[in-house]
DNA sequence: ATCCTGCTTTACGTTAACGTAAACGTCAAG
DNA sequence: CTTGACGTTTACGTTAACGTAAAGCAGGAT
């Protein structure tokens, strides 16, 4: 094995790779770039990717997976990594994760009622079975 | 107050109360129906919504909120009053029932996530106020 | 008879989230 | 030096889920 370097200055990547690990296409994260969902580093007219892009990343993916639009997915990111400097600011924050929570919330309700739903469906159709 | 009928002969709805209930248009309503979602009862050539489709409409509204698109939604509620009867018909239901369970479950998954991260956010945001 | 209200169909428009193709720069390997 | 392998921009295409007219029928009120 080639020896590393002994100051890991902070790994980067490439677009294929990123499109690569989380299974989505170049043009995929370039869209999500588009709408200033994450914004890589340019050397040159090239995109270098650091972990603070793969967090975002993370982040655009799950909230599409909860079914978020992806400009609503911008606000929500760009929460996290605001300049929670001055205390108007804070406030400010602090009211929009109680509305994020809010809606959270409201999704996980519908889910359990769909998950139990679900279940009796289950012991209805198994009751069948036996019958 | 009028006296009602003794013989309460199932009641009925047309498409302005079903699109006022459910707050949504009539355009919306029609559109579900062209993808098979509900099949109103005909009386000439007007909609007559029945208590099932009121059923249905929720489904497919919590389906939305939840973030299914539609076709799957589609299938997913025809599961619902699929005709039970046989055997094989009956093992395809409860597989399909175990594939949305999966799904629903992998949905709570993230979603308990983010609620997880907006508390640990929370508190971060509160400390800095103190601070 | 005519007008209004509610319902209908037909059909083109719109937004979101990419897909897909064209056309071009670049750098290391053959 | 030319050929790939990757990268880039530009721009039109596509699917989903309706929105939005346009145009017409049908039955009750005036």
């Amino acid at each position: 094995m080639a020896s590393r370097t002994v100051l890991e200055r902070e790994q980067t990547w490439t677009i294929a790779q990123i499109a690569e690990e989380f299974a989505i296409t170049h043009r995929a994260v370039r869209h999500y770039e588009e709408l200033g969902l994450i914004s890589p580093e340019r050397r040159g007219t090239i995109r270098v990717y650091h972990r603070r892009d793969r967090t975002r990343l993370a982040l655009i993916l799950r909230g599409k997976r909860l079914g978020f639009p992806l400009e609503e997915i911008r606000t929500i990111i760009d929460l996290y990594d605001a300049p929670r400097g001055r205390r108007s600011q804070l406030e400010y924050v602090l009211a929009q994760i109680d509305e994020r929570r809010a809606d959270l919330e409201a999704r996980r309700r519908d889910l359990d009622e769909a998950l139990a739903e679900l279940d009796t469906f289950e012991a209805r159709c198994r009751a069948d079975l036996k019958a």
